[in-house]
DNA sequence: GAGAATGATTAGTC
DNA sequence: GACTAATCATTCTC
């Protein structure tokens, strides 16, 4: 603008020096108001002179030297993060879980289940089905969903790309810069991503959950386990506290778990102590029982009696273990 | 369907 | 950590 007049007012009075910024500041609100009144076409004949201006490569080289030397980058990007902790805790989960990476197989996902309940491995029960197929869902949804984020970021990415390459015409914009924009991209989208790892745990979880509740359904013992546990129990009535290696042993003779033995137990002496009356017939019947077990290993290999079979009536257990 | 029986869970104790 | 006592939730029996 200074180019259009600076030479012709010298000479001029100190009047028309003073009216001159004026008369300056007029004009470059004309012309602004003229190139808002331009239409789109008169703008990009406008731009096309300006990139085909002789001077445009000089001052452009000119003003990238200066931004580089002034820092005046459009934002720094900091080196290449460590990757998150807990982004690898989901991803590990996910892949434990069989939702990311390959899918597992029925046989693998029944055996994760066991482990997880407790159960047997072999149980191919309807809830496993059901499990397998709710897992499949949230597997499918997971993909899509991240199939989705994926082409999103490659779309805004290219396209973001393109605009500063264009706006690199006409401005100072380095690789580096577009590569730091590339990476702001990228780590926006991928904090998208963890959202939705997040959120699929979770839904694992939840599934996890109510399958391990449905798990928690009161299954009764087979008759011949708790004829086991019992004749165990009225044998040692005066000592109805088997050992770990006695539980181990009893919970493989009636397929359940030591924890269920335990818990047989538990739930035996309390109910025997509260009411031994009610127990006592089911107390002879079994020490009877015994008896005639013992009698006829007695007579079959002249052996004595286990140490606490028949040993004790089953009368003499009392609520406090006493004889 | 009601009540009893039974396996599991939980809070408290030692 | 094992155990007791109370309780819950489900299954069994009538």
């Amino acid at each position: 603008m200074s180019g259009h007049n600076g030479h012709s007012h010298e000479g001029v009075s100190d009047h028309h020096n003073v009216d001159q910024p004026q008369q300056d500041m007029g004009e470059l609100l004309q012309q602004i108001m003229v190139i808002t009144e331009d239409s789109l076409d008169e703008a990009q004949a406008r731009k096309h002179a300006l990139n085909c201006h002789k001077l445009k490569p000089a001052l452009f080289s000119v003003l990238c030297a200066i931004k580089e030397k002034t820092a005046l980058r459009v934002r720094d990007v900091p080196e290449e993060e460590p990757p998150d902790t807990q982004e690898l805790r989901l991803d590990n989960m996910l892949l434990a879980e069989g939702v990311a990476g390959p899918e597992k197989s029925r046989s693998a996902t029944a055996a994760a289940l066991a482990a997880a309940t407790g159960g047997s491995s072999s149980d191919d029960s309807s809830e496993h089905a059901d499990y397998r197929e709710k897992l499949a869902q949230i597997r499918m949804i997971y993909h899509t969903e991240l199939d989705k984020y994926e082409q999103a970021c490659n779309e805004f990415t290219s396209h973001v790309m393109n605009l500063l390459r264009e706006q690199s015409r006409t401005r100072p914009i380095s690789p580096k810069e577009i590569e730091g924009m590339v990476s702001i991209i990228h780590r926006k989208f991928s904090a998208i991503q963890m959202q939705l790892k997040q959120s699929t745990c979770e839904a694992v979880m939840i599934l996890r959950s109510r399958f391990l509740d449905a798990r928690r359904k009161r299954r009764n013992f087979s008759k011949q386990a708790t004829e086991i546990l019992n004749e165990y129990f009225y044998s040692n009535l005066a000592n109805p506290y088997p050992s770990e290696e006695t539980k181990e042993e009893l919970a493989k003779k009636c397929s359940i778990t030591a924890a269920q033995v335990s818990n047989w137990f538990g739930n035996k002496r309390i109910r025997y102590k509260k009411n031994i009356t009610k127990f006592q017939e089911e107390a002879n019947m079994y020490a009877i029982k015994t008896a005639l077990d013992a009698s006829s290993h007695t007579s079959q290999a002249s052996s004595p009696a286990t140490p606490n079979s028949g040993e004790y009536p089953a009368s003499c257990y009392t609520p406090d273990g006493m004889l």
